[in-house]
DNA sequence: ACCTGAACACCGTTCAAGT
DNA sequence: ACCTGAACACCGTTCAAGT
């Protein structure tokens, strides 16, 4: 069977049971071969939907992104640009929680992922509105991106995994305190979470308040440059594309 | 010559041709057989002296964390706690800088590297010497962490070699608009460090100010808990090894 | 103890061949 | 257009053999 009158695969198939493969096994067990016999498909059949294993993996990581909610950012949502930040950093923060194995996809840099640019759009939009400069509302999409991707590597990306494997139930018949150390350092890394993401939004609101008594920034935005931030100025539609998630 | 009796590999040497390689050109260049060619030597000679490549790896990353300054911490250092945390995260950032090929492997998640467990060791010891409780402590050696290694990871982890090498000077002469988009982007990333650094501090600083004004926050420190970040008690000493760098 | 070559069970990707 | 098997040039790691 050469060629099938209906295709045996579409892309959407591949990223999905390549993201489930992910998901069960962690990134290194996605090799071509075996993600297509999960498929039900020799190897290089895969070829003729992607043109590298690596493109596949994006797609992987793109479909995380694209489960970020973006709602807050939405021209019609009644949250403030504080409150918009703070839960879209809880939801990203989540989305990332919930796939801890695709983590370590997005250390290979922004890359090209649309969901990634869609997000840094949605950012950059509402705060532009809310009264931020447009360099400003550009550093705080990265800045606040830099955080909770630090957060989700620094947590759980394989640290805790690897400890459980540590201790082996066989002669470790403590298995109650293995419990409870993964437990512990869950609650470490939350805590941190919460401190610095609170921090971070106390610190962006001294700016604002600074921004607002020194130049115009009411909320039609988009106007004068204030000194505050000092990034210089920069085209709005282009900033915002500069890099993804 | 099966056995020279001077050695000719060390654990040493090892790690130093592997970091060069890496930087030279990036974790995937890195193969055991490549590596081993490099030090003239054969294939599995390697595993004399680590069990696996990632061991290998492991050991470059922690050559990198290892390379950050830490004197701010110091306890005869006259530099007060906000000034310490910036002077270690800009130093942090710039090691990394220096390694960029080095960041995706910190991705892995923070594994038992030495140097790391040094580093989160000397943050936590030079807040509570300056009056923070002992979880806040953490949590501030976690937050800082995770924002340094999230800017690294969104700034220089492959995002502009990808972009240079897209550019392909063959047919596209204007190399120099190239050289400008990188250089743009490289000071769009630098911005929203700097932004989002000062506004963590400001942040922690506004946190800090209520704690000594509602408990007995001095700099001798390490005494009555307060009800401020909410993390609960913690023993001194296993909360700072939590996690690594 | 420390290196070697041979071998095992894999890889990602290309390509001619089939329908 | 979309799948196949065969093939190429690799992998990480193990192991018996040498000194």
């Amino acid at each position: 069977m050469a060629r099938p009158r209906k295709p045996l695969l579409s892309t959407e198939r591949i990223v999905a049971t390549a993201a489930a493969l992910v998901d069960a096994e962690g990134v290194e067990a996605v090799s071509t071969r075996r993600l297509a016999a999960e498929l039900g498909v020799s190897g290089p059949s895969l070829y003729n939907h992607f043109r590298t294993k690596d493109e596949i993996l994006e797609a992987v990581a793109d479909a995380v992104s694209a489960r970020i909610d973006l709602s807050m950012f939405a021209e019609d949502d009644p949250r403030d640009w504080r409150t918009a930040l703070h839960d879209w950093a809880v939801s990203y923060r989540a989305a990332l929680a919930d796939h801890p194995q695709v983590v370590p996809l997005l250390a290979r840099g922004p890359g090209r992922r649309p969901a990634g640019l869609r997000v840094a759009d949605a950012v950059f939009g509402a705060m532009v509105r809310a009264g931020w400069p447009p360099a400003q509302a550009t550093s705080i999409g990265a800045l606040m991106r830099y955080f909770v991707t630090g957060s989700a590597l620094g947590s759980f990306a394989r640290g805790f995994v690897d400890d459980e494997a540590a201790y082996d139930p066989a002669d470790y018949p403590h298995l109650g305190q293995a419990h409870l150390l993964a437990e512990r350092q869950r609650k470490v890394d939350e805590g941190a979470f919460e401190t610095g993401l609170a921090a971070l939004l106390d610190g962006l609101a001294v700016r604002y308040a600074a921004q607002v008594s020194q130049g115009s920034g009411d909320a039609s935005g988009r106007g004068t440059e204030t000194g505050a931030g000092g990034m210089g100025a920069g085209a709005a539609g282009t900033e915002a594309g500069g890099t993804g998630a």
